[in-house]
DNA sequence: CTGAAAGCGCTTACAG
DNA sequence: CTGAAAGCGCTTACAG
């Protein structure tokens, strides 16, 4: 239709008034007669007036502008995790006319979010993974740049929103225990990655505080690809074992598939539970047993907080999310 | 660190030159002395300055941002395809120094895309998925906004870049029926998904060029949720079928763990076949036969072509990507 | 309640 | 080869 973008200028002309009170009129700020404001108002919805978000920001020193940072791997895993986080982010950023700039990160290399925060573009950061080595919290607090991480944080004072997967494992694996379940194997990714290390945590708290023990011979982590996880659930199943608990869906759906072709049946031969439910998982019969997770909540949380941090509001360092426990046929005894 | 940002006229005042001379130095343009230059940049990297992108745009009325789009039900189901779409055009963006924003449209809801066009907040939209109402595309069209669609579009005169489907389903279908298979049955979804159409369109002609004919007592398409689909199963299950062809790996997941529950082996009793591939079909056993496409290679096209017509370098209308074949154990006879 | 003016941090004709 | 000035499209003290 238009063609011309239309600006402030245009409209203080065609109305013969300044830009200062075309300014407040859309802004809503400062004093306006009411008369002016309509005037102002009509004009601009007749015209189809949007006022330009990165003209409004270089005059405030804003960007209104998130990033996300997304994990590398997502290249070749499917992780829909984060999808849904981003959904949650973009959700709860638009309510307050923020946008969500996308940038890949991974463990060594953050070259991707250091191009978005040195030019300047975000007014702040969502780390969606955290690791052992917290590179991209280092470099973030050394520029002042406000952040939060989906993920318990290396960084002691970086402010996270985690759900809690130490809880969430102790008590599945607890459950597990409690049926009679005894030999609890574990498969599961490399615990540079935060989140598994505290899948781990929460699977030995649940044995000691029944007086039991973990015993590594069972215990395989570090197996990011399909192969080692097929590496390790042969070492497995070498052994007395109950039930193999998988980190992830990711990893389950590996083993399920392996114990499938290997023509054992679950739960009757080899019993299975994941630390992640997915839409994989769900349409396997019979039932895995689970945890489940928000993904879209801790994504519009994650955004929500770091709204309030940029914003100078004070927000609690760390806020852990709930779960829920799916006790399936998986493991049936 | 230094939490003060640096600008541009804090050089040129540092360095007793006009801020003129330091935008040559940085951005190349316009003859400029050697030594100066020399001496603008090294002052730049040791204060480790970069310029705000923001401004910059400003200045050129440009933003340096894209629009992802992506389509709403990321939220429900996982659709590993567009995050390897997404993780193309940031690498493409990037060498152009180009970011990309995200939103969220829906067959019925552009009101993400709006926000971002209306705001000025992008130079170029990417659309990651065509409907057939083609609603996204008229609204770019009117405000005179560059795009492309991965994916046909309904809209003729749109940019568009697509995996070849209706060859590539086309190709698999023949081979199916080249090996014996007649009776080739069809799950699938929403037709009101131009890829939908274009996967029923390659099924159809790979019959009709075999004298063949297909029944549609044996297709279901519109079967969009587990529930559908396994419904559209049962009636397949009813009739002679050599074969059930499914439009995606979603699809074909819930179909095989039905069949499984059901106790039909793959593929002695049924077989199975996939027009889309994933990581989730590759790790079953039996292997999948299934189509293979290049999700990261699309993105990366459609960012590179998005930059060249915003550029106003001339750019096909049409691309067509290729595929591979993955003949597999679950449709041998 | 309203406006003139300076400013956000860059770029780019134009002149020298 | 270099600089003064205007401009990109807004906001915001400051003054009236």
């Amino acid at each position: 239709m238009d063609n011309k973008k239309i600006t402030i200028d245009d409209i203080a002309r065609d109305l013969g008034i300044s830009k200062t009170t075309v300014s407040r009129a859309i802004s809503g700020k400062g004093r306006i007669g009411t008369a002016t404001r309509e005037k102002v108002l009509s004009y601009i919805s007749e015209k189809n007036y949007r006022p330009s978000a990165i003209a409004k920001g270089l005059a405030q020193s804003k960007t209104y502008n998130l990033a996300f940072a997304m994990p590398s791997d997502s290249k070749f895993i499917d992780l829909p995790f984060f999808q849904r986080c981003m959904w949650g982010i973009c959700a709860e950023g638009s309510k307050a006319d923020y946008d969500v700039l996308l940038c890949i990160v991974d463990e060594n290399d953050i070259s991707g979010l250091k191009r978005l925060a040195d030019n300047h573009k975000v007014d702040g950061v969502i780390l969606g993974r955290t690791y052992e080595n917290g590179l991209a919290e280092k470099y973030l607090f050394s520029e002042g740049i406000p952040f939060v991480t989906i993920g318990t944080s290396a960084a002691a004072d970086a402010v996270q929103i985690d759900n809690d997967h130490v809880e969430a494992c102790r008590e599945l694996t607890g459950r597990l225990l409690d049926e009679g379940l005894r030999r609890l194997a574990v498969i599961g990714g490399r615990t540079e990655h935060i989140v598994n290390k505290s899948r781990l945590t929460g699977f030995t708290k649940a044995h000691t505080e029944r007086g039991l023990k973990t015993d590594n011979a069972i215990m395989y982590m570090g197996s990011s690809d399909k192969d080692s996880v097929e590496k390790a659930l042969a070492k497995v199943l070498e052994q007395n074992v109950d039930c193999i608990v998988c980190t992830d869906d990711s990893v389950c759906n590996t083993v399920i598939n392996r114990l499938l072709s290997l023509k054992l049946e679950i739960p009757k031969d080899m019993r299975v539970a994941s630390f992640y439910n997915s839409t994989t998982l769900e349409n396997f019969r019979p039932t895995i047993t689970s945890l489940e997770f928000d993904a879209v909540g801790a994504g519009m949380l994650s955004c929500s907080t770091l709204l309030n941090l940029i914003d100078g509001v004070n927000v609690s360092k760390k806020t852990l999310l709930g779960y829920n426990i799916l006790m399936r046929d998986s493991t049936r005894k």
